[in-house]
DNA sequence: CTCATTTGACCAAG
DNA sequence: CTTGGTCAAATGAG
């Protein structure tokens, strides 16, 4: 099978294509479908390692997730209380095409592709490094806090994955519980302490530090430590994703997403506060049962698939294709960079990408089934882990004799 | 009531 | 000592 849709996206050239202006006629309901089918043509044809497979189709549900997390974005809530300007949807759609990008990256074999969308809001790439999600990690001893009394804690998280990047938004699309705010030396801005909600009741380490760009006030300088662990169903809603692309009409002026929802909760967590956990799950439950059936759950009248007449993915294949594969733990972020280090336990970026975790047994879960629809399923409960060699698939696939 | 944020205190490291 | 990170009581919102 030939790839017409990649060789509209010229390595070279990638990035500039993917400007605002290119997504927005790029990323709707076909071309997002299309990339799904894709990746399930390459699965079933051999044509690209499965760990890439399952690497793109990683970044693709991150894609979702992104997209999804936009949905929250375009009813604006009320004026809260939150400290800065509104966030800013294009924004966050860069972010969310980076990981586009990679995945078209990995699949069109051209490699190392990384970079980060700058303060302008413009793609850059960065050379050296890899996904600037992804930061090695160094020496994660689990008894690496001998002693952590009251306000003590490892300076920095030193030794610890970091993973600094900037923003325009507070909106991660994780829900976070502010713990601290420091004014720092030298700094005109405080610095925020956050913590995952879900510290307490799924034991979930992710914390990050907020702080304004001190050259760009309009941006935040936020940097992750340690990883989610957790699986807040608020960021699994599908069906939003289903309306978005199908809503995402032709006309260039037309919004790319366009969430009819039927008054469903905002995926985003600051948005989602007012319905807290309890409404957010039952939505999410909701929109995920639907999305299983037809797709089309979401109350507005429109047809998702009405533009191309067939399902928005094939997620039942996908699904097995990503099932298959993701016991091999892989992000095109890992793969992407040549050489990905055997050491290397990161789970990942700390961002949308919701680990398997380190013990739970998330790995093999839910079957192919489970893809779309569970919402426990976290995201996706892919593991994302180290790898070796991706040579070697078959040391990936215990099960497989 | 519950839950999140604010804010000063506490602590470790430099 | 200073600085940065965390804790937890106080406070506020729903």
């Amino acid at each position: 099978m030939q790839l017409p849709h990649f060789s509209l996206f010229p390595s070279s050239d990638c990035f500039s294509a993917f400007s605002p202006a290119i997504y927005k006629t790029r990323i709707g309901t076909a071309n997002f479908a299309s990339f799904a089918r894709y990746i399930m043509a390459f699965s079933s044809e051999g044509g690209v390692p499965a760990e890439r497979v399952a690497a793109a189709v990683n970044d693709l549900v991150e894609v979702r997730d992104g997209l999804v997390r936009l949905r929250g974005f375009l009813p604006p809530p009320q004026a809260e209380q939150s400290s800065s300007r509104p966030p800013c949807a294009a924004e966050l759609m860069d972010a969310t095409m980076s990981k586009l990008m990679s995945a078209m990256a990995t699949l069109g074999g051209s490699g190392d592709i990384a970079g980060e969308v700058d303060a302008a809001g413009r793609w850059t790439s960065v050379a050296e490094s890899a996904d600037p999600m992804v930061v090695r990690r160094e020496g994660e001893s689990s008894a690496g806090r001998t002693r952590r009394r009251r306000g003590g804690g490892s300076r920095s998280g030193r030794g610890r994955s970091s993973n600094k990047r900037v923003a325009a938004t507070l909106e991660d699309g994780h829900v976070w519980r502010k713990y601290g705010q420091k004014d720092i030396q030298n700094s005109p801005y405080p610095r925020s302490y956050y913590r995952c909600t879900h510290k307490l009741d799924q034991g979930c380490g992710a914390r990050r530090q907020t702080q304004r760009c001190e050259a760009d006030p309009s941006n935040y300088d936020i940097t992750y430590y340690g990883e989610h662990t957790c699986r807040d169903p608020s960021t699994i809603i599908p069906t939003a994703i289903a309306n978005a692309a199908g809503a995402a009409s032709d006309g260039p002026n037309n919004n790319i997403i366009s969430f009819a929802t039927g008054g469903v909760v905002a995926a985003s967590s600051r948005l989602a506060r007012e319905g807290t956990t309890a409404t957010t799950t039952s939505a999410a439950t909701q929109l995920s049962s639907s999305w299983g059936t037809s797709g089309g759950g979401g109350g507005g009248g429109d047809d998702v698939f009405s533009s191309s007449g067939e399902r928005f993915m094939q997620w039942d294949e996908l699904a097995a294709a990503v099932v298959h594969v993701s016991s091999a733990g892989v992000t095109s972020s890992t793969v992407g960079s040549a050489a990905a280090p055997a050491a290397e336990n990161d789970g990942g970026n700390g961002d949308t990408a919701a680990g398997g975790g380190g013990g739970d047994g998330g790995g093999g879960g839910g079957g192919a089934g489970s893809f779309p629809s569970s919402p426990s399923a976290g995201s996706l409960g892919f593991v994302v882990g180290p790898l070796g060699s991706i040579e070697d698939v078959d040391d990936f696939f215990p099960f497989d004799p």
